[in-house]
DNA sequence: AAAATATTTGTGTTCGAACACATTATATTT
DNA sequence: AAATATAATGTGTTCGAACACAAATATTTT
């Protein structure tokens, strides 16, 4: 088992080993008859190829081109870059490259120029969060014209037939949100939503979280017992920020825990720190080195790690596992919700283990 | 840079692929003047074997004993057998085949009896629990004297220079433990660590996730508002054990919270529900099925997840990692703590995917 | 029926590393 | 100095799959 080559299947079924790899590949013409006779063979020997042999004869260079925000301007990008470099590390050995365009997240015209160069460089296959949707679009047409697969991540838009997206169930992490909030508050209180957004083009995601979040309290029967408000905050005014809670802090005495739907949570956390308010919840999104800070000082209570690494790590993986090793990758990836907090966060941020297989 | 051949080297360095061979592996005899001659361009060129022609060539089968216990005697070794079902499919493609020798982990003889058949079998690499401490010491021995690696998973012995060892911080999940409960519980109370074991060889475990939940309370000067007690139940005795439950119940009203240091939470569980016990959490360990069922009816608040799968999974890789691609693999692995709720369960008790590289 | 063309099948080289074996250079013995 | 031993280096085959090319059939055209 494992240990049938082509060989095997060419004396069996009493033809050459080249006509066993034309029935393979469907390369070349082979008479019906011959050809159902090595298919028979094939299956019955329970044929897997050697991707070894495979992978080190066909001396091609498979250049994955990733389209992804500048870690500068936002650092929650960083982590998928992370991930995708490790991934071109461990891939190395099968001659995969990856092409990094880094685009300005706030910037269409800037995601527009580099998809544009990303295309003329005709890649082998590409990685990209399509954070602009109606932009993308387009490329999405001139990929799948020119038979590029391409697999997204962090945004969940399927419709339009990548090989592949890996991403977060929103909708799962609001609900489990949810539950952590309730578990942490035994008595009846008020609970906000915030959403500090930048982009409109987070609008949809947010939106699922929120949903997700207010649904676990209708599913639990739990609407009576807590009341459940929200709000929008914009951080690029810090004036208007701080107004803003200030506000709801004094209008909402009994407000005892914020779920906060973007990595921002540690503003929050800064402005309650800085009002000396120390008995509001806090649970967010995302490990990013402020957020990680408050984690540790017990201001925030818990983070939603959506593992941005792994994202970019099984990116590039899956468009791999789809050029190098011709297998199929699922249409859908969901990474795990981890729960972090200050007593288990060293094992999320450690490096991640190379996997050898197949 | 990763596509430097022999021949490369061989070339540049003015001598033939088989001298750099024998520099490469120390094989035959090699002039002083020549060896460093070809290990300075080894070096210039910074050479990275190609892993692929390497195993393609050296036809050797990696024959890996797993020394494991009967997972129909305790469900818990259904995970690492699974975890290592699936590196051996992942590895399969390398020649690694993986003999399984199991035990009944209640029975010290038939431990040694597997342990002397595995040794006999002359294994290219080990795998095993020693959960029978004083009992695995001389195979040790021999197993060091034959120059078989041995990777050790789930007990944490580092003493003995294994190749690694793959386990969790049972001190630093009972901390975790300890964050949750006080999470869930704002006001005062009693909290109840509760040791449901069945077999001594699990005493050092326990006691460390005992004391790192007691340190939790006392490094967050939390002694005062709670009062925690322990006990030792032996659910051998069912009439025994809920006696026990009853005592303890009745005589603590102010209970709210019982943390289960093994994979047994079920059985408290149960009892609580056949009790009509609805006011108390649970925190206990690992996704059993029974304890996944109460999770689920909301009966246990969280299990940790120490990863008995991945456990399996990485150990067999590693021993993969040195005797196939003769790599370093980290002397210690801690595998993450996940926290898990019935909202994020699914996620855990999911296939893990599986990866290609280097 | 012979020639031309199309279809089917077989052979040989390649990828990079490992290793057996052959050959050459150097040292030691007689 | 010749014979022999030993050390140093080179050559060629192997692993399994892919693909170019060559050869052998079969089919069509003249």
């Amino acid at each position: 088992m494992g240990n049938v080559t082509i060989k095997d299947i060419a004396s069996k079924a009493q033809v050459s080993a080249g006509t066993v790899d034309r029935v393979l590949h469907n390369r070349g013409r082979v008479s019906e008859k011959v050809k159902e006779k090595v298919l028979k063979v094939i299956k019955d020997l329970n044929y897997e190829p050697n991707l070894m042999a495979r992978a080190l004869v066909s001396n091609k260079i498979y250049n994955i081109a990733a389209l992804i925000p500048d870690y500068q301007v936002d650092s929650y990008w960083f982590a998928p870059k992370q991930g995708i470099e490790k991934a071109e590390k461990d891939l190395q050995q099968y001659r995969v490259v990856v092409d990094q365009y880094v685009f300005n997240p706030y910037d269409v015209n800037s995601y527009i120029e580099k998809a544009q160069e990303l295309t003329a460089s005709n890649p082998s296959g590409i990685l990209l969060s399509p954070i602009f949707y109606r932009e993308t679009l387009p490329f999405f047409e001139k990929w799948k014209k020119n038979n590029i697969p391409f697999v997204l991540f962090n945004t969940d838009i399927i419709e339009h037939h990548p090989l592949s997206y890996i991403g977060q169930d929103s909708y799962q992490s609001g609900f489990l949100a949810g539950r952590l909030t309730e578990y942490g508050q035994a008595d009846p209180c008020t609970i906000l939503i915030a959403h500090i957004d930048e982009e409109i083009s987070n609008a949809a995601h947010l939106m699922k979280k929120e949903q997700g979040f207010r649904n676990f309290f209708i599913q639990n029967n739990l609407v009576d017992k807590y009341n459940i408000i929200r709000t929008e905050l914009n951080r690029n005014n810090f004036a208007e920020f701080t107004k803003q809670l200030d506000s709801l802090i004094e209008n909402t005495p009994d407000l005892k825990s914020i779920f906060i739907t973007t990595s921002k949570a540690y503003e929050i956390a800064a402005y309650l720190e800085h009002r000396h308010i120390r008995h509001i919840k806090i649970i967010g999104y995302d490990l990013l080195p402020k957020n990680i800070q408050f984690l540790n000082k017990g201001a925030i209570n818990f983070l939603i790690n959506q593992n941005p690494r792994g994202q970019g790590y099984w990116g590039i993986h899956y468009l791999a596992k789809h050029l190098v090793f011709k297998k199929e990758v699922p249409l859908l990836k969901y990474l795990p919700l981890d729960i972090v907090t200050k007593e288990n966060l060293n094992y999320f941020t450690a490096e991640e283990e190379t996997i050898y297989s197949e």
